[in-house]
DNA sequence: AAATAGAAAGTCAAAGATAGTCAAAGTCAA
DNA sequence: TTGACTTTGACTATCTTTGACTTTCTATTT
């Protein structure tokens, strides 16, 4: 079995009863056997915006990694909508996202002044002048906004 | 736990009833168990002027640190930290910002969580690489997101 | 009043503690 | 054999802790 895929069952079960674990990047590394950086390789490549986890961290002493689970009840519905972003998305599908969220309850009219000002074009076109590259930037941050919510 | 994480929510539980606290220095450090020079590093790192502290001090006989929180109307605060922002920002800063803004009740949680996810630099990492042009981009995110909260 | 001693707080850079990045080398299945 | 995935480690970045040295007050003495 590859030692990648021990990381992540190992990560997996910590999971167990929370929805959140943290973890000291080098003394899992060397509980597990590996050099540090393969932990950040699993988490890279394992446990992703794309598949419902958020990672957080911070280095010196006390330093962590916190991987937190998208709930399950919200869970659907954020893989329904990252599904749908893809890699770029524009304006357009960004408001009728926000729309449905909002007639669904699922953030309120603040919330979604929130998200419409970060990924409008007027606030991206300020600094990325291609509108692809736009579209693109914006699919990575409605996505994140969207796995901070559930 | 880290002890500049036990000092802060030392100082933290001081400001229960009033809006300002104040300190010893050597004392608060000899009863903490660190060296003096911590407690400044956490007025430094946490009590800071994004946050909505001023801190005052005295040296000698008699000295102390006087810590005072800020309380600020939405427009008020929303234009001081306009003014802060400028051309860029780093993720400390928004982080220290958000913290001010929550403080203040003028987002709740959800907001702040909306508004982390679009300007940390895990999200905008993946779609640029060099850290001043995050800074930037950053800085034009945050701008828009607090002009629609005004 | 001036000088001096003592009491705080401030500064800064080095050392320590973690985590992140990146590219080269290895592995394995198609 | 090639290309995708994995493993490794040297180097970098960031955050915290510590302590020697400096500055600024107050109190006391001359």
């Amino acid at each position: 079995m590859k030692i990648s895929d021990v990381i992540e069952s190992f990560i997996g079960e910590m999971f167990s009863a929370d929805d959140s674990v943290e973890l000291k990047r080098n003394e899992l590394a060397s509980y597990i056997g590996c050099v540090p950086s393969q932990i950040n390789y699993v988490i890279q490549t394992r446990f992703t915006t794309e598949r419902g986890y958020i990672v957080e961290s911070r280095r010196g002493g006390g330093g962590y990694i916190k991987i937190t689970k998208v709930k399950m009840d919200t869970q659907n519905l954020v893989r329904h909508i990252l599904e749908r972003v893809g890699d770029r998305v524009d304006v357009g599908t960004c408001e009728a996202i926000v729309a449905n969220l909002l007639s669904n309850s699922i953030i309120d009219e603040k919330n979604a002044k929130i998200i419409l000002a970060s990924v409008s074009d007027n606030t991206l076109r300020a600094v990325i002048s291609n509108g692809d590259a736009r579209n693109i930037l914006r699919a990575v941050i409605i996505k994140n906004i969207l796995i901070n919510l559930a």
